[in-house]
DNA sequence: ACACCTTGTCACGTTTCTGTTACCCGATCT
DNA sequence: AGATCGGGTAACAGAAACGTGACAAGGTGT
């Protein structure tokens, strides 16, 4: 199990951390919102434990932010000084799992947490579909009409990118974020990888849903 | 989902009956911890929402009373109103699974009473299996096609990792700090077990049931 | 101390993926 | 009409990922 701390109070962060590594978990630790955000990019964790108050960026906005970066939405628990009913709903409602009041019992943050990793393990079935198309975030499986697609690693991202964002335009330039960050190739690759993912996902079947929009992007919607 | 509310404010009770009938969940209901036991010596139910302070008999010492009775070891929820760390220590001691601080929101007493549901249900079995193989988790036995297969203890952590997962993809990521937390080797070691554990599982049988994903990770189930 | 098993490491072969390039076409603009 | 631009099609070669198998160090039990 990965947890991702964010906590700005240097002394909690460290028992906590101390207390789940004693229990084989993996503790990354950040002081504030913006150096999570980033360590959420670069690794894979189980659990985001994040303190409501940080500085730079609240734990409420990291939260959202979390969302969109983390693939298969991450399981997210608060740590709040304050304890009013208005927070835990506002926490909740931002998509977060749980929520701890300070002070609270190492043993009791444990427990939370495998239930919340139970929780977003088993519950969460994320299925992206549009006409006959089907794709299973979690098996990775890709259907059409009943029919199995494999997809490579890059057309499997710029199918998902497109389908959550169904039916509106996604920019060529989105795309390329999401593909490589930063760092994306010299040549248009893009245009290869959409070419390969309509041979394998439009070409065997009769009416095409990847669409161009020229000097727009492309999208994916049925069309009458 | 039948639910046990131990509860001596009527309208709290009531608000909390009315709700989860809403939801169709079929709901009991108790003025004291006395009468609360006799209904969970007559019925069945999945989850015991009990007040702390109960005429009578405390919620604590009702708690302790239903562990005894109670078959299979029920879901309890506890409701306070007083909010001090020494509270929830003692619930969870008592072997509840989580507590609610009043004033709460409706939809967040569903939210936990469904985890805690998740919860109870799920982990208890002790025998994972897919299509004819089996992992006792408690035996450690292994079979497929009801014979015997021994594995190492890294070819058997792996296997239950997927199998727990299964269907779903499991990176690359995760298993390796399922193995080996944070020191993992230099070297791609992660390679050799899976194809130890192919020799040992699939070779030997017709259809694979460990599926590679590339750049992805891999993943346990049965293709058609 | 010995036989045995497990495990990390490495080397090699194979498959799959991906960036690149070249060429084509249609739309748009001058 | 011709030039230009954005995009589609296709093949290729290098790179990356993965499978396979062997080996030696280290551990375990006898």
């Amino acid at each position: 199990m990965r947890v991702l701390i964010v906590e700005d109070a240097r002394s909690i962060a460290q028992s906590i951390t101390e207390f789940l590594q004693l229990h084989n978990y993996t503790c990354d630790y950040a002081h504030d919102g913006v150096s999570g955000l980033n360590l959420a990019r670069e690794n894979e964790y189980d659990i985001f434990i994040l303190d409501i108050s940080l500085p730079h960026m609240s734990g409420l906005e990291l939260c959202t932010r979390l969302q969109d970066i983390v693939v298969n939405n991450p399981g997210i628990m608060f740590l709040t000084a304050r304890d009013t009913l208005d927070d835990k709903l506002v926490g909740f409602s931002k998509g977060c799992d749980d929520y701890l009041v300070k002070p609270f019992s190492l043993d009791e943050l444990k427990a939370r947490i495998d239930a919340i990793y139970e929780r977003t393990h088993h519950a969460r079935s994320k299925v992206l579909s549009i006409d006959t198309l089907t794709v299973n975030l979690e098996t990775r499986e890709v259907k059409r009409e009943g029919q199995d697609i494999v997809l490579t690693k890059n057309c499997y991202k710029i199918l998902t990118v497109l389908l959550k964002n169904s039916p509106a335009v996604v920019s060529r330039d989105t795309l390329t974020h999401e593909l490589w960050a930063d760092n994306f190739p010299d040549s248009d690759s893009l245009k290869s990888h959409i070419y390969r993912l309509r041979q394998e996902i439009d070409k065997p079947f009769a009416k095409p849903l990847i669409h161009t929009i020229q000097g727009e992007g492309f999208r994916i919607a049925v069309l009458l």
